[in-house]
DNA sequence: TTCCTAGTTTATAATAATTCTAAAGTGAAA
DNA sequence: TTTCACTTTAGAATTATTATAAACTAGGAA
């Protein structure tokens, strides 16, 4: 992803192209896979790959713009951290309680033949399956 | 539910009777339909509805262990609090956002008629099917 | 280029859910 | 009844996240 890539990255978002956000964008989004990570485990990546400085605030922010712009999703994990997950595309996932680790599934890999209408009044948004893993 | 059986609950659950544990089963488990709820939530219904006092760690201390027992299901949803669910059975869920609101779904509503395999080595322990709703 | 200002970063405080702790209380076996 | 392991409780500790306020900076205007 080029460098001018990352820069729409975070003007979509409404963000300056800071030093800290373009770390922040780069690492992210200048990869060939995509990434699960929390902020915590995002701050200590960055900590190795960079030698800028990060306070958890900024990433905070950052991470936060980045979702409410589209560009990453939020996933739910039983747990205390928040996950977030740098595929946006419409998918699933495995979670391995004994890692705390998260696989992505490929959406036309989970086929549902059947569901329920949703309430009155109400619509479905959209449909979130997670997969419990155990050995 | 008959008195014995909330005392089944509790027993199975590692828990002796006490009066506060007594009334948190009953609370529970003595009723026609199944709810959902957080600890918080927990604590305001049993102080309308009872002239015991809890502890919050009480609380948090059963419940846990109801759980732990398969007497409960904890359930994901998006945000800080943690939502328990007195349907243990295999099920699904709606999650209204606008009003925090958890809505089952019944197992057989919803048919799955295609999945990713597991990862090597792991095997399927379950799977929870979410759906986000919208006005 | 220099100034100016709105937007940023940062360290730290505040908040909120949950867990821990240690002291006082209690159930039930002997 | 006595005893003791198990409980409850209030409050402290912990943890993730958000708020705050002061110092800093990007980038347009002069």
């Amino acid at each position: 992803m080029k460098l001018i890539e990352i820069l729409n990255k975070l003007r979509s978002s409404g963000l300056r192209p800071t030093k800290q956000r373009v770390e922040i964008a780069k690492f992210l989004f200048d990869r060939e896979k995509t990434i699960h990570f929390t902020v915590e485990s995002l701050n200590k990546l960055l900590l190795k790959k960079t030698s800028t400085k990060f306070a958890l605030a900024t990433i905070y922010n950052t991470v936060h713009a980045f979702k409410a712009a589209g560009h990453l999703n939020e996933i739910e994990v039983r747990g205390k951290k928040t996950y977030f997950d740098t595929n946006v595309s419409n998918h699933h996932h495995f979670y391995d309680n004994d890692t705390s680790e998260l696989i992505d599934i490929n959406a036309k890999d989970v086929v549902i033949q059947k569901l329920p209408k949703a309430p009155n009044g109400k619509k479905i948004k959209n449909i979130e399956v997670f997969i419990n893993l155990k050995n």
